[in-house]
DNA sequence: TTGCTCCTCACGTCACGTGAGGTGGC
DNA sequence: TTGCTCCTCACGTCACGTGAGGTGGC
């Protein structure tokens, strides 16, 4: 009267990879790590799975689904027939860590999609210019932390146009301009040299002013990636702005510190 | 007047792995596969990365943040010199693939936060419950694709209750019902036999009725889902309904479909 | 001479996938 | 006898991490 399938029956492993949609390889996995083993085997040595083996695979199973290690699931099917907190503790960091990782992923996506956007319009003339900016924004996001860069966004947010894109096309137009001043042999203390220094401050400015502690890992981050990337970004500059002939980015940049020494008093 | 850092300047792996944030173990590695090698040794064997090499170095690191495989980026290295449809396609893949990896964490995201908060409310008295419970979820998705899933819960939705709890309370409700006729003895065709086979026809009808083809489906998937999973389905409901004694869920489901035959004339 | 950097093996990771070569039960 | 299922090795995956043992340059 009890039906047909009493606790005496037992499964192949086949009929158990059926029954779970897990492969017999996977079970033999398990089998192999002491995770869930059959109880039994046939004289031929084929496994033959208990109800109670039965039982703990749909365990992990379920548990698996979570994300949780097969380490993890073994300690909680060790302590969970007692209480349930090495579950919930696991569970616990589980979704700390699937947020973060959302947080990853849909930043990730923004970034590509506005990319393929980009793609899409042919914005995008030249191959070798497009890896090139890639190649900037990487190296920018290597120095400019998350937090730094929500930052910078907050003071200098245009629709479509990251902070990173908005802070280059502000220091291209300026570094062209003290190229022009190089060149034209104006000197350090011309009001004209002057005036450009304002306004590079000015832009500088722009992106400050929230808070000063993080101000100053700005212009920590800043200065680390030009002194460790300082080749780089010199030939980045230099082909980015078409620059040619005898003033280089090196000299734009010394030309400018002088400038700035002279104007608070050398 | 070019500045110091000349297209004959040369870097030890070490100062790479400073200005680009990876390893000294990564740029091994991606010299072992050829993806960046140093264009040169010293006499002691050691790597000197020229400007070529830093360049395409950091192009990989960029691609590298949209999740593109090492071998993926040679691709695109070996062609975006002419065009970039390597770039544009695997782009678009990969966003393709992160949208669905973003479905999959927001819904995890959300069980993992329903079960933590019953186990927080101390909802689950017993862990062993508890854990039961998950398996069957987990079996029920198994069976049931997510397509199948969203519309059952369409049609059953509550609060907080997922289309899987709720199906099973009402199981549930039933099962224990027609236990009662099967022990008090009551004949197939006795009226309250055939009443009981209505409500139970009216409750699985209430998942119903939006698609034939789909209707077809989740019938299909409730056999598949009892008929590889007989033993363990009921062991569970019987210890979930605390039945003991001689009338076990094989002799209460044989009972049902007695009552449904006689009902539609044998 | 002492650190620090660099070198080349070479095994480990995580959860299996994928053959290779052979046996067992209907 | 023929399929189908089952068995045990054992290497491969992907992008490195982590020593082990030794050399080179200031």
């Amino acid at each position: 009267v009890t039906g047909e399938e009493g606790a005496d029956r037992r499964w192949s492993i086949g009929e158990l990879a059926r029954a779970t949609g897990l492969t017999v390889r996977t079970l033999h996995h398990y089998d192999e790590i002491g995770l869930v083993s059959a109880g039994e085997r046939t004289d031929a040595g084929h496994r033959r799975y208990t109800a109670t083996d039965l039982h703990r695979l749909y365990r992990v199973r379920a548990l698996r689904r979570f994300g949780l290690s097969l380490e993890e699931i073994a300690s909680v099917l060790r302590d969970s027939t007692e209480d349930l907190t090495t579950l919930h503790d696991l569970l616990a960091t589980q979704l700390a860590e699937l947020d973060i990782h959302a947080n990853r992923i849909s930043q990730l996506r923004q970034q590509i999609a506005d990319l393929l956007g980009k793609l899409d319009r042919s914005i995008v003339p030249d191959p070798e210019q497009f890896l090139t900016t890639l190649e900037m924004i990487s190296l920018f996001e290597t120095y400019f932390a998350e937090e730094l860069r929500d930052y910078l966004e907050q003071r200098r947010a245009e629709p479509g146009v990251s902070a990173t894109e908005a802070m280059l096309a502000d220091w291209l137009v300026l570094a062209e301009e003290a190229r022009q001043c190089v060149r034209a042999g104006i000197p350090v203390d011309d009001p004209r040299a002057q005036d450009l220094c304002r306004r590079w401050t000015t832009i500088l400015e722009a992106f400050q002013g929230g808070s000063e502690a993080l101000d100053e890992q700005v212009r920590t981050a800043a200065h680390s990636m030009w002194v460790d990337n300082e080749a780089r970004l010199s030939a980045y500059l230099t082909s980015r702005l078409g620059w040619s002939g005898p003033v280089g980015v090196a000299d734009v940049v010394g030309y400018v510190r002088r400038v700035r020494d002279a104007g608070t008093g050398r």
